[in-house]
DNA sequence: GCGGAATATGCCTGTCAAGGTATATACTAC
DNA sequence: GTAGTATATACCTTGACAGGCATATTCCGC
């Protein structure tokens, strides 16, 4: 579970992991709540967090025996650079090209922002 | 590989895919101009294309004995709307207060030793 | 019909991640 | 010191996926 997992896709792709991060949104938790709310073992959690913790997703400070996991924004900012090309397709501006594609669509019609077919 | 895989994170997390993905957003392409561009054998470009079409990342057309794919939108767009909730964390004017505010958000932490392990 | 091109699928195998259990570590309170 | 709490780690097993290779399918031209 702690092996190499280098991409960051490769880490949001885990639900228990992304349920985690949704959960660090909010406010910042320890391992124990966050065992807690998302009804997973102890160990699981620990492993989860560390992952994120190695690939910069979370960041802890220890307080008493409890340990304090927060989010850091760098890696999801990596998903949304990769996302943001593909930001074309359902953006209200339609250029030249996915008019011409939207031509040669012969799937069922779909709910557009803008004319096809 | 052909298998459940029923998150759109975990198709993702693929990087031959997200390869594929990325070179369909320039325009559509048969799965010999996949193949070659992205120098992968003709199976595993295949099996890949079925996986993001069962997960409804692409289309395909009918061109004599080649299948032109191009992208659809709808399983990115889920992507981007798990993502908005974090934005807060990467807008500007909110970030530091708005960390500093998480902080004070749970039962406030008795005498704090400082940082992270 | 036949042969060839383009793509899809089946089978097999290596690899690796995820979780469980048990244990170790770190800290607090007494 | 001891006991108790909170978290981390080690070891192990299971399962799934990715890719290679071989083969099947589909379509074209002749």
């Amino acid at each position: 579970m702690l092996a190499a997992l280098e991409s960051v896709f490769e880490i949001i792709a885990e639900p228990n992991r992304r349920a985690i991060l949704s959960l660090l949104v909010s406010s910042q938790r320890s391992v124990g709540e966050i065992e807690c709310q998302l009804r997973m073992s102890q160990p699981t959690v620990s492993k989860h967090l560390r992952v994120l913790r190695e690939a910069g997703f979370v960041e802890s400070t220890v307080d008493a025996q409890r340990r304090l996991y927060r989010l850091k924004p760098e890696p999801l900012r990596e998903v949304e650079a990769w996302l943001a090309p593909f930001r074309r397709l359902w953006s209200a501006h339609v250029d030249a090209l996915e008019r011409y594609l939207d031509r040669m669509d012969t799937s069922p019609p779909k709910k557009r922002k803008k004319k096809k077919r």
